[in-house]
DNA sequence: TGCGTCAACGCGCCCA
DNA sequence: TGGGCGCGTTGACGCA
């Protein structure tokens, strides 16, 4: 399987510096001016770089690393091909785009949880207009048990022989009683038909 | 200044 | 037992 989408070649992989930025970026809405900032988080590491950033000694300042869109676009393609890299894509994919494995890493999982985020919020909206309609089909069923309970009293006052019916299972003539709640309240958990996976 | 976003971290769990 | 993952959290950053 690929890992890289074909057109992946020509990809602008932009390092700036603190204080300087080569290609000013119109992305995401959100601020122009972030990308200055992620030149020591950017570049390629040597092989003892994580060492280094967890520094022997004192830890140092956590900086913010913001991707650039070329490089989340290709994140993105790649997360369409496939929700996980093993140990050899995740390489290819550092080495291509100028990062740290781990950072790879942990752009996945943070990714999987967006996406799983993303499913839970669309599955709660469905739940809520589920349980809408069930309410409301629910009151409508208690209405019309109310409006039959009240044409059965009605009825009752003319004939009391009406109120002799046959019980179905049995075959008995048993007095006829409404029930005093026809309409059972079903856990909604139980009626949901099967939901459509976002994918 | 509060808030949303997101990269990064830490920890526990699972599995080959 | 080590690596990968999920999950909760932290911290940097931009924006209204």
């Amino acid at each position: 399987m690929p890992i890289l989408p074909e057109n992946s070649s020509n990809l602008d992989l932009t390092i700036s510096t603190p204080g300087f930025s080569s290609s000013p970026r119109s992305d995401e809405g959100s601020g122009g001016g972030r990308e200055q900032l992620k030149l020591d988080m950017n570049r390629l590491p040597s092989s003892d770089d994580d060492e280094e950033l967890s520094h022997g000694g004192s830890a140092p300042p956590r900086k913010k690393l913001r991707l650039t869109k070329e490089q989340s676009r290709l994140l993105e393609d790649c997360f369409r091909q496939n929700h996980t890299l093993n140990p050899k894509q995740k390489e290819t994919l550092a080495k291509h785009l100028m990062l740290r494995p781990r950072q790879i890493e942990v752009w996945f999982q943070n990714r999987r949880a967006r996406s799983k985020l993303k499913q839970t919020e669309m599955e709660c909206e469905y739940l809520k207009r589920w349980f809408g309609s069930l309410t409301e089909q629910n009151n409508r069923l208690h209405t019309e048990v109310e409006e039959l309970r009240a044409m059965k009293v009605g009825s009752s006052t003319v004939t009391s022989a009406s109120s002799h019916t046959m019980c179905p299972r049995c075959e008995r003539v048993t007095t006829a009683a409404i029930p005093s709640m026809a309409v059972v309240d079903v856990p909604a958990k139980k009626m949901i038909p099967p939901l459509e996976r976002e994918h």
